[in-house]
DNA sequence: CACGAGACCTGTTCGC
DNA sequence: TGCGAACAGGTCTCGT
């Protein structure tokens, strides 16, 4: 599910609060039930509960899919992958059908990482860059310039679709998102990286930015029984509109499969990149 | 290096 | 109605 705009929204709330839920930095780890070993990458069960309970959660953030809490020594992490959720609620709740690790705080409070896929995973380290060291840049960070961009760019000949969805390209992209920002830069998704022009390469970035942030505008999608709360979704020009007019000149949205993702595109405002023919 | 396929998983929706 | 196929917000690994 979540990509970065789900993930800051997450990580938002669980740092500061909300009117349904407390803030979770302070609080002690009081317990931890793991109900499916797989959700734990590392370490090892056992040592994990050991060096888990009784640290304090200091900070909270998120840096590209990840949501990263630092720890009194060490970090704990979380990647949600396809239809992870981070849930906080009242010390006692029964578990839920998709609960994978289920953390008792003080407060009387638990935090539930439901996953109904499996694919989510939890880390436990003492340094967080073992974990999100390789990743690319943040889109958002105003450290990334639209030179640095476009050099990044040309480093190398893959297509666009697939490159952005490289973490260590640029971190935090996911299906929609990236659908969604080569549709505002007018490019086509099969575009070869080193074909951009400058120009192409500052639209490219602005779409980007423009769609994430957006998606953080909104509280991020909400598009299956997995995530509630934000309405993104409802305001997505091509991801999942096959067949429905483009918002910008009214041709059908096309589909097609890219790295085996679904991959969306109007094919009059993003037009297939011709070699030699501009 | 770049790409495609398969794996990891469950649940919903689509097509016949 | 029923049932299998296709599809879903992600990433890793392997083979070519």
């Amino acid at each position: 599910m979540p990509e970065l705009p789900e993930v800051e929204t997450i990580a938002s709330i669980l740092c500061q609060g909300s009117p349904e839920q407390p803030a979770l930095p302070g609080r002690h780890i009081l317990g931890a039930d793991l109900l499916w070993k797989r959700t734990l990458a590392e370490p090892a069960p056992g040592e994990f509960k050991s060096r888990l309970l009784g640290q304090v959660i200091e900070t909270i953030g998120r840096r590209g899919k990840f949501l990263y809490f630092q720890l009194t020594r060490g970090w704990l992490l979380f990647h949600l992958r396809m239809s992870g959720d981070l849930l906080v609620r009242p010390r006692g709740t029964p578990f839920a059908t998709h609960d994978r690790l289920v953390l008792q705080l003080d407060g009387d409070i638990q935090l539930a990482f439901n996953d109904a896929r499996k694919f989510g995973r939890v880390w436990l380290v003492e340094e967080v860059d073992e974990v999100v060291g390789n990743l690319g840049p943040e889109p958002l960070d105003e450290g990334l310039t639209a030179d640095d961009f476009f050099i990044h760019l040309h480093t190398t000949r893959r297509q666009l679709k697939p490159l952005l969805l490289d973490q260590t390209f640029l971190a935090g992209l996911g299906n929609i998102y990236t659908d969604e920002a080569l549709n505002l830069a007018k490019l086509h998704p099969l575009t070869p990286a080193n074909s951009l022009t400058q120009d192409q390469a500052v639209h490219l970035l602005e779409g980007i930015r423009t769609v994430l942030g957006d998606g953080i505008a909104r509280n991020g999608a909400s598009i299956d029984w997995v995530y509630r709360g934000g309405e993104f979704q409802n305001y997505f020009r091509v991801y999942q509109r096959t067949g429905e007019p483009c918002p910008e000149c009214g041709t059908p949205i096309v589909r097609i499969t890219v790295g085996q993702r679904g991959t969306h595109f109007c094919p009059q405002c993003q037009p297939a990149y011709i070699p030699n023919g501009g």
